[in-house]
DNA sequence: ATGACGGTAGCATACCGA
């Protein structure tokens, strides 16, 4: 079984990227984020035509979060409990995988940095902490139920200094704020495990690269994708990687997927 | 110190992103 989560910075601009990419992985759950599409505007057909069946949270320009799989899927919750949001970035489906049952959650979870005409405005900082906070709670709740649970997604954090290409450079930056990186460390702490680093200790495992100055030809990057695993799925895990292809093709996301990949025979 | 680059809305340019 694989799971995989890709920011892919408008579902429509990224259309061929996707489907080539599903076509050539094969995948059983994907995460998306930042579609920039409503239901209206999301390509439902495309992708029914491959074999796979969307549930999404859109949104119009911005934001908006998606689950697609082979699989019968089953909407469970559009946004955080408890937390106003006018914006589309949180949802959890119910996947029935032929395997086991996985609760698939798709997040993401805001920039914070402030607008660049105005540097002193703290809100969207203020909104991604209080964003973060509703999202322990439910992390917290999604552990209690015991179930196979994949939390993934577009966190914006990049969690310690070697996961960022020039730590220096980011020291007051939203992405790698105290605050910020002990929110996301407390989540993980509650009993999550971190697909890539929980494999791989010591590997770069950049998912993101800045469109601007050929950063992705430098690897000038900074991992803020993960797959976070509740224990009764981190049992299945197998490998995990970062999946490079669609930012090398033409007319990429800035982002790209990361993919996790499960055993569920016996002789695990 | 600034901008690079790209998507969207909508038709010039502002906003957002990390």
């Amino acid at each position: 079984m694989k799971i995989s989560t890709f920011n892919i910075n408008s579902v429509n601009a990224r259309l061929p990227i996707l489907t080539d990419w599903l076509k050539k992985t094969a995948q059983d759950i994907v995460l998306l984020q930042e579609i920039k599409a409503e239901s209206a505007d999301f390509p439902y057909f495309d992708l029914k035509t491959i074999g796979y069946e969307s549930k999404i949270l859109g949104q119009k320009s911005y934001n908006g979060v998606a689950v697609l799989s082979p699989y019968k899927m089953s909407v469970i919750q559009e946004g955080l409990p408890g937390f106003e949001d006018e914006n589309a970035r949180y949802l959890e489906v119910l996947v029935e995988c032929p395997e086991a049952p996985v609760r698939a959650v798709s997040v993401y979870l805001p920039n914070g940095n402030p607008p660049q005409n105005n540097p002193d405005d703290t809100s969207k900082f203020e909104y991604k902490i209080s964003f973060m906070n509703a999202l322990y709670n439910r992390a917290q709740k999604l552990l209690q139920t015991g179930e196979k649970v994949v939390l993934g997604g577009d966190f914006n954090v990049i969690l310690s200094e070697r996961e960022v290409y020039d730590a220096k450079m980011f020291l007051n930056n939203a992405l790698f704020k105290e605050s910020v990186k002990q929110r996301l460390t407390a989540l993980k702490y509650l009993g999550f495990y971190d697909a890539f680093r929980t494999l791989h200790p010591h590997e770069i495992g950049y998912t993101f690269w800045d469109y601007a100055a050929r950063s992705f030809e430098a690897d000038l990057g900074m991992r803020i994708d993960y797959l976070f695993l509740s224990p009764a799925l981190a049992d299945q895990l197998e490998s995990c990687f970062v999946d490079k292809a669609p930012r090398q093709a033409p007319k990429p996301s800035d982002h790209t997927p990361l993919t996790a990949v499960f055993d569920f025979s016996d002789k695990k």
